[in-house]
DNA sequence: TTGAAAGCGCTAACAT
DNA sequence: ATGTTAGCGCTTTCAA
């Protein structure tokens, strides 16, 4: 029970409900001895005003719904508690739904969030085939930033030149840099590993690396694997007949933290050591990837730039800062170097079928 | 904007504000008419009720607070996910403060929960200073699931016998099955590593350690040793020197996640080989232990279960469905045994001080 | 079965 | 500077 009402308030420090407000809300026209007295009574009574009535009163819920598709992921986690400590400096509550990937659960989130009225929220779905669900939320007056995905492409209500807000890694950017590094290493057969090549992040950078290998003349055929593989072993068995088969790849690249957990343990079932049989890369750095013998090469980008940058994006709209030029914001990825990636002239010394090309 | 209101349905539908409140409740005492065209008119009109306003007036919010204290923790994270996923199927709403183990920010959780007048609440604080911060809370009517860590010892209100509702893992189970496994294979210095061993799953860790250590009569002296090492290189520098040291451990246990990564990097940094030179072992099952070479033998639970059964207790309590008997949960923990302990007989081969016994 | 009306705790006009 | 009053959108007696 809450028991104690701001009316509480008002009766024991002698004054009216709105000078409790006023006083309480740091409002003007206090006089400094009602001040003291309804701070004085508020204390000793333990009261703690209602949220939800004065949101009912104010229509603004002072929340902000986070729509993601896998809470449990570190990345995303990391994500999540950097905007949460950005938006709880200016007072709002972030709410979190993880909805899996489940187009269905990302609408009921979104409808949730809606009904709940969420005064803003950050986005970042597993699949973009409902950008209807939250563009329903847009259309009702409610901010929404974009969080790593590509904006919806706005066919109707598009106004030229009006960018959705977002914050964006350059994924095709440190696909290009992984990219050119492999090839100078002397690769030609590299494999992408990745969960899902049409969402933003492996889409761009699935371009950033198919862009290096034009400009270098060299035939991406073959090169580029994409596979779905089934959630549950993170790529083991797809790497594992990719090795085994004909003309195997010399380095992969493994997009997604949880994929490069999958690779290692295949490259590790076949006796295959890591760089000499095998170049491994990770997009996106870990713990795994820092602490793995041999250190694994990744290309690394600052999470917590990612969730600052999107809580003031929506901080920014929230406070009506509209502005569109600050609207949008595209975060660097680096190359870190390790100890995962050589050359592959020493690679596969003596396999089976000696075939071609060194 | 809201903008549509279950008065405007009541309108469109042609009946009373009540009715229409009826209707959407499911409640009893409506017509199968006013059903069908109250339905109609709120489906048309897109109504979405609005949870604030219900909430108000049932003095119920639907929202369960969460109170952890790293969220980008992926332990954490999957507990959270799971209890989030349980709830959400209860109609409950989660809501998630990420308070890094400051106490100052836990009590201000708590009180900002409170006033947002959260109907439940899951706490795993990372101090138990401020017990009390959520003391208040429970005092206030609030109920509140402890998850894996101490319950309050209740100096003063405590009605014998009544235990806090919690879920917690078996640690000091899993710890025993650890230390008799390591002991077996003839460790005798064993170090633990933890970043503080004061809390609940550290401290039961440690003493189901020791108790082994006592029932097989061996001296645990200068065997266990705790610190806290500076968060930020997850005691990499503690290792290294511990293993420079005179008697150096010829197994490490990491209690922590993260630990075990500073653990690996010092070996390596070291040049020792695991487990030739030097065993394991982590607590807590991680992609991490999971894909190294060689993969990490590790004491693992179910963090799913964990989340399951918070939510499922704290739900229980939300009905009313008091029972002492149902509120506390121990959930088991299973030794995973991998390649990365071996006798130390073969471990340091030659050191420069040979001392004692094998 | 339905409607009218009260009121949840708060804030914001509008008096004074 | 302070008090009075009217709702915010909803649920819930209480009448009809």
């Amino acid at each position: 029970m809450s028991v104690v009402t701001i009316r509480d308030v008002a009766q024991a420090a002698g004054v009216s409900l709105a000078s409790v407000s006023r006083a309480l809300n740091g409002g003007k026209n206090v006089s400094a001895r009602v001040a003291r007295d309804v701070a004085a009574a508020a204390d000793r009574l333990g009261y703690q005003p209602d949220f939800l009535a004065r949101s009912l009163r104010t229509r603004t819920s002072g929340m902000v719904g986070c729509l993601v598709s896998d809470i449990s992921n570190p990345l995303n986690a990391t994500i999540v508690k950097a905007a949460e400590a950005r938006l709880r400096e200016a007072g709002y509550l972030l709410v979190v739904a993880s909805t899996g990937n489940d187009p269905g659960r990302e609408r009921a989130a979104a409808a949730e969030f809606r009904g709940r009225r969420v005064d803003g929220m950050l986005v970042a779905p597993g699949s973009d085939a409902n950008a209807k669900a939250w563009r329903a939320l847009v259309a009702a007056g409610t901010p929404v930033v974009i969080v790593d995905r590509d904006a919806p492409k706005d066919e109707d209500e598009d106004e030229d030149g009006v960018r959705w807000p977002a914050v964006q890694v350059d994924h095709r950017g440190g696909a290009r840099a992984a990219t050119r590094y492999l090839l100078g290493l002397g690769h030609r057969r590299i494999a992408l590993l990745t969960a899902d090549a049409v969402m933003r992040p492996s889409r761009e950078r699935i371009q950033g690396f198919r862009e290096i290998f034009a400009e270098a003349g060299v035939d991406p055929a073959g090169a580029r694997l994409c596979l779905q593989s089934s959630a549950m072993d993170f790529a083991h068995g797809d790497t594992l007949a990719l090795l085994r088969g004909d003309s195997a790849p010399t380095a992969i690249v493994a997009l997604g933290t949880r994929i490069l957990a999958g690779v290692l343990r295949a490259a590790r079932d076949l006796g295959l050591v890591v760089p000499r049989d095998l170049s491994v890369m990770s997009v996106g750095d870990t713990d795994l990837a820092a602490v793995h013998t041999p250190a694994i090469t990744a290309l690394r980008w600052s999470l917590e730039d990612v969730g600052r940058a999107a809580a003031d994006l929506l901080l920014r709209r929230l406070r009506g800062e509209a502005g569109h030029a600050q609207s949008h914001a595209l975060l660097p990825v680096d190359l870190v170097l390790r100890d995962s990636c050589a050359p592959p002239a020493a690679q596969r010394a003596m396999p089976v079928a000696p075939s071609g090309t060194s």
